[in-house]
DNA sequence: GTTAGGATGATCT
DNA sequence: GATCATCCTAACA
């Protein structure tokens, strides 16, 4: 059963907060994408965060362009860009106006609408691995770039792409937090994937994981 | 269990 | 022409 979406004016309020303090507060929570299909929901389990124009590590960092134009407007707006060829990745806008900062949606657990996310990932082999992974997450919910750009949060719930829900925050002593996955240089030097340690939706990509030194 | 390489196209230099 | 905020498959241990 889907809870009630929370209220849209207190979901873009959540968004309007720097991207480092919204990006762990998303994990835990749910997301749901409404298609014709039926509902699709999705417990965030790892989030990256893109912090703002000087972040190497981000698509806003050599300014705005048609591409990445999203990022620049208001927050709790969908951004979704089209890479490698083949696939998307599902971005959240943060912060104010102008502040062009996003949360990359890594992955999640399914929670609802399983059979037809599978339909979307028929490759899948695993519950697990529906959307474990940005581009996996992304065509699990069926998302692509007619959604750049969509409303979070809009005014009336019924023209709603996604609805943040309330749900339940991940417990804060359950946070794991390291660098980018896939984002190197400077931008590898700040510890902005958060993650929820232990769960088996997180993706295994992890080339620039904390240290592990220990075999 | 891990790892290497190919797919495939928009975007930017 | 190079670079991607990636995934899948095949091959190997």
């Amino acid at each position: 059963m889907i809870p009630a979406p929370e209220s849209t004016p207190l979901a873009r309020v959540f968004f309007n907060r720097p991207v480092l303090e919204v990006a762990p507060d998303l994990l835990g929570r749910t997301l749901v994408r409404s298609t014709p299909g039926g509902q699709i929901a999705l417990r965030l389990t790892e989030v990256e965060a893109y912090a703002g124009p000087d972040d190497p590590g981000s698509h806003a960092y050599r300014g705005r362009s048609d591409r990445n134009a999203v990022m620049f407007g208001p927050p709790g707006y969908a951004y979704v860009y089209f890479t490698y060829g083949m696939w998307h990745c599902l971005n959240l806008v943060c912060g104010p106006e102008g502040d062009p900062s996003g949360v990359l949606l890594r992955a999640g657990e399914i929670t609802e609408g399983a059979d037809l996310a599978r339909k979307h990932r028929p490759t899948s082999r695993r519950p697990h691995d529906l959307a474990q992974g940005p581009a996996r997450l992304a065509t699990a919910l069926d998302v692509d770039r007619a959604l750049n750009g969509a409303d979070v949060c809009p005014a009336d719930p019924a023209d709603a792409f996604f609805q943040v829900l309330a749900g339940t925050p991940a417990d804060a002593s359950a946070i794991r937090t390291g660098p980018r996955t896939g984002v190197g240089g400077e931008g590898a030097a700040h510890p902005y994937r958060f993650w929820i340690d232990g769960d088996p939706t997180v993706s295994p990509y992890r080339a620039h994981a904390p240290r592990r030194r220990d075999k």
